[in-house]
DNA sequence: CGCGCCGTTGATTTGAATCAAGTATTGTGG
DNA sequence: CCACAATACTTGATTCAAATCAACGGCGCG
């Protein structure tokens, strides 16, 4: 779904008030240079399936998630699609070296983004080294997690698969709102199984039997973890 | 296997000389800085099969490939192994967030690397925002390529994984040594289907019916592409 | 020369995909 | 607010691609 009514707002909100503030790219700026970061961004909405950037676009901005989720993919010829990964607030979007981004994001539910202009953010940067400093250490820790998604996309069984996307969806979201058993799973069961190599049904299956052997309850737009240690066996394998 | 006889040469080696000098981390130095940095490595070899660095190794150097080929990989608890990737002449190695290496990297066959000590590398980068710039366009071009291995992983059949394999590999040897259709493979069947979230023997039968359609011949260490279109209508699926 | 590793090939099994309904939930227009 | 269409999810039957199990040939090395 392409992007159609999107909301531009006026520049009425202040960094200093942001949701993010405390761990996105912008953490690492102090308060006067905050100030001057003000103007470069703009928050902008998006509605439930729109797409915030594609595959194949020439990239104009950088993108700050604020509030809500976002899947990014990756599509073959054919439609076979791949999710490389889910955006949670605080993540920074559309670095890249060639200058086309090298997926596509699509807002799962509303989504604020913080947007900047690629030139103008560019030269923000220029001589800001900690700012520098801060986007490269995202970029490895995301480089990380691509590392351990290959292994389970590599070398995992259909049930190990799911466990841990299980337990590393509620790691992500207890940074973001602490502890719980209960797991928000605002993505559909085909964005789980993009993101996991699976078809839709063994990923309901596999909820399915895990539910059956009481280590998981399965609630609307959701699961309850019942034996979380039952579902890290599994995904610890 | 753990590095043994792994050999420190003095330091009569010149950063100018350097076969990496104009794409790995250092191109982006200019030769003043150069003389410096020189101080900073040191030219170190293992033989095939040892272990640079593993897993769960605190880092306290980093690593910039100067000759030969390393496998990096993650084991799962029960020894299932998956290669993240190959390593070349001008890769960088070791960044990492946590201050342990996420995986381990082997020689394959002889290896030379440069070696820094973390801190005093560190201190280099502090004030030379053109240095930390190229290390970060270096881990955004990785990033790139691990979605795209993602991809493979999780949505291409084992015929597309290898064809696919054999094209990129003959790429990046291209932007070493020049265009050829004869691809050295320097690593085992065992260390492909690893990459490729095979078995060993599924690899061998491809290559096989690869062989057999007159796609591609097998040589000794290597392949040669014969029918380079038709391996390419295969990777594109 | 013979042992061991690497790679190939064949037979069989199996985990997940595909094919095929059916049920629940959400959204829409009357 | 309800009827109905569309979408999301589940469940079952069957197929199939790749894994597993098994054996063998070739090459390299002590």
């Amino acid at each position: 779904m392409r992007a159609s009514v999107t909301t531009i707002e006026p520049n009425g909100h202040f960094c200093s008030d942001c949701a993010v503030r405390g761990f996105a790219v912008c953490a690492s700026l102090d308060p006067e240079e905050l100030r001057e970061f003000e103007h470069l961004g703009r928050r902008v909405h998006f509605a439930a399936g729109e797409t915030v950037f594609s595959e194949e676009d020439i990239t104009t901005s950088f993108y700050n998630l604020l509030e809500g989720v976002m899947r990014l993919y990756k599509l073959l010829p054919d439609g076979r699609r791949q999710i490389v990964g889910f955006a949670l607030p605080g993540d920074f979007l559309g670095m890249n070296i060639s200058d086309r981004h090298n997926f596509s994001a699509d807002a799962i539910g509303a989504v604020t983004v913080c947007q900047f202009a690629k030139a103008p953010f560019g030269r923000f940067i220029e001589d800001r080294p900690h700012l520098l400093r801060r986007i490269n250490e995202l970029a490895i820790r995301e480089l990380g997690q691509a590392r351990d998604h290959m292994v389970l996309l590599g070398r995992r069984s259909a049930d190990e698969k799911v466990a841990t996307f299980l337990l590393g969806w509620r790691e992500r979201l207890f940074s973001l709102k602490g502890s719980s058993n209960t797991v928000p799973l605002p993505m559909s069961r085909q964005d789980i199984a993009d993101y996991l190599g699976l078809t839709i049904e063994t990923v309901s299956r596999t909820f399915t039997k895990l539910e059956r052997h009481g280590a998981i309850e399965i609630l609307h737009g959701g699961i309850s973890l019942r034996d979380p240690a039952r579902v890290e066996a599994l995904a610890a394998a």
